[in-house]
DNA sequence: TGACAGTCATAGATTACTTCA
DNA sequence: GATGAAGTAATCTATGACTGT
């Protein structure tokens, strides 16, 4: 330790080298970070510095320049991640909302097929004039959805005259061909596959953080 | 032999605190 | 007692140099 600082006071009366000299060792660096031997010494007459000062130097330069860089690097990464973060999150409420919107859907289709079995049940098939009655229930169920685009509002007009004998409505407006329990199963497929937080799970780390195709991983970024 | 990571030693700048007129 | 200038110790930052790999 002793020679270590004894080395060092040898050096102290010129401690830091001059604006001129940092001037050219930078312009330097900018067009090089490695220095060639013959340049090395070149530079270092030229600077009135030994070549094991310039070798420092630029050893140096290079060390901190390269931890200046991966704090930048951090800086641009965290931005990134907060912003898909928020990304994240918006789509999240998107699909709660949506969820509810499927649910309704669901009960307006139950509910008119169950009041079907009822009247066929008390009533001939034929009747039509029950809204006196019953009229109530269907404008109550139109009056939970509000319609959010014009294909919920077509469904809304179906459904607030729908019956059992009405599958060929339904068929057009799903497009299926009179085949209400794969409808069902449509419905519940859709809204079981979004309810469910392995496929959730799975939305977020297949489809959102990673590149497919690419084969891009996050952490090449730092090689 | 040269590059690199890690570290040390020190100068200079900044900050916090104290003293005194 | 309040206030501003001067002094000083503590801390931080930048940088040249060294060591071991």
């Amino acid at each position: 330790m002793a020679m270590r600082k004894m080395r060092k006071c040898k050096t102290t009366n010129q401690r830091r080298f001059s604006d001129e000299q940092i001037k050219s060792l930078e312009s330097m660096f900018e067009t090089e970070t490695r220095l060639e031997p013959r340049k090395k010494l070149q530079l270092a007459r030229e600077l009135g510095l030994q070549p094991r000062q310039v070798a420092i130097w630029f050893q140096n330069k290079r060390a901190r320049w390269k931890s200046k860089q991966i704090e930048r690097d951090y800086t641009i990464l965290r931005a990134n991640y907060s912003n898909l973060a928020s990304r994240f999150e918006a789509l999240k409420k998107e699909k709660q909302a949506l969820l509810v919107q499927l649910q309704k859907l669901n009960d307006i289709i139950q509910k008119p097929k169950e009041q079907g079995q009822c009247y066929a049940q008390m009533k001939p098939a034929n009747s039509m004039d029950s809204e006196s009655e019953n009229g109530e229930d269907d404008v109550k169920g139109k009056a939970e959805v509000k319609p959010i685009s014009p294909s919920m509002e077509r469904s809304e007009h179906i459904l607030g005259v729908l019956s059992d004998d009405d599958s060929s409505i339904k068929a057009e407006y799903f497009g299926l061909e009179d085949n209400e329990p794969a409808l069902m199963n449509f419905v519940e497929q859709a809204d079981d596959s979004l309810n469910s937080a392995e496929d959730w799970g799975a939305f977020e780390s297949d489809d959102l953080l990673d590149q497919s195709g690419s084969g891009y991983q996050w952490w090449d970024f730092w090689s």
